[in-house]
DNA sequence: GTCTATAAGTAGATAGAC
DNA sequence: GTCTATCTACTTATAGAC
């Protein structure tokens, strides 16, 4: 063991670096000097190109990290829904606070993707609908359950499941984009009004 | 009459073109040739600069005129509101599709703020907190007048404003970036389903 | 108001020494 | 794997002729 420092560590802090740069200023508005200087390289001397072929290289390696940590999440996300109470008003709070969750690990790749959206149709063209249906296709069926069940009032389950799917995004969006909580609502008091919405609580009242 | 054109057809059609462009490719995106390209004039020639001091200052004057175009919408939504018809469901869902009506009529300016978000601070900085907080409050204060009416069922009128706003916002957002309608639910079938939510029809179902 | 020519800066990327 | 030096292309912007 002479080298003190890993293999691949420079690289790392570049994936790491790129991800939350290019989310906060866009593909072009980081240069490759930039990158150098995060990873703790020397600016402007293109050692960048030692671990990457080009900065485009580095954005597409940093798209298929985020999207395998999608599809963990995901992962992660179905497994808190079987593991059920009985209450289904308390399972679909657990349920969009998991959502809610999924989407802030997302963020910076969320406004990269809203930043560079049009660009790069090769790396990101199929992304943008893989990351909304498959999870509204999952909600349409859940809810087509609920209504049969009577635990929703009957309605129209998959236009329901965009109304969801729509304000969870939604909120999430507005988070990000406008700072803290639009007029003060955080998760809890946002979920809870939604989920009022979908299975009215049985006192009536708050 | 010796001129055949306009005066300030050019600065029209950079205006113009510029807002169309600058949503599809960003401001970093769309070089000052790009511009000149699509109004007409030679391009790489510089004669941009007869008609705006640089392209930031085409970006300000795009800005400024997307920001009284904002106004004038909400004032003829307003209006809608208040020509009412003694039915909440009917009204609600004229509200709802008017919102959807502005949010499509800023398609290219939202895109713009989505891809330049952080960066002219000075310029863009106020107009994202400006664009949400506003309707917000109105639609908060209008629930609140529903829920002591016995429209809609008790609950936090904020954070159902919040949800509402959200709603709509996530879903022009999901037709933007997902091309079609998300799941294929076009307006109308979307804005019934947030209604039915918010005030149940009276036969129970459909 | 448009075109010609050009300045000055910065970008992504490469070759080679250490 | 990092640094030195450099190439080429492109960008915003300006000065001046027509």
């Amino acid at each position: 063991m002479t080298k003190p420092r890993k293999h691949g560590t420079t690289r790392e802090s570049l994936l790491t670096a790129g991800l939350q740069l290019f989310g906060e200023k866009g593909f072009d508005g980081v240069s490759v000097k930039d990158l150098e200087s995060a990873a703790g390289l020397t600016p402007g001397r293109g050692s960048f190109y030692r671990h990457f072929e080009s900065k485009e290289a580095l954005l597409a390696d940093i798209v298929h990290r985020e999207v395998e940590k999608l599809r963990q999440l995901r992962e992660l996300q179905q497994r808190g829904i079987s593991g059920s109470l009985g209450d289904r008003r308390a399972e679909l709070i657990v349920d969009f606070r998991m959502r809610l969750i999924v989407l802030a690990q997302l963020k910076d790749f969320i406004l990269l993707l809203g930043r560079e959206y049009g660009r790069f149709p090769d790396l990101l063209g199929q992304l943008y609908s893989l990351l909304v249906e498959e999870s509204l296709a999952q909600e349409g069926s859940e809810l087509e359950r609920d209504i049969a069940n009577q635990h929703i009032r009957g309605g129209d389950a998959h236009a329901l499941a965009a109304v969801v799917q729509s304000a969870l995004v939604g909120f999430h969006l507005s988070k990000t984009y406008f700072g803290s909580q639009p007029y003060g609502i955080d998760d809890d008091r946002f979920i809870k009004a939604l989920v009022d919405l979908l299975v009215p609580p049985p006192g009536g009242k708050s």
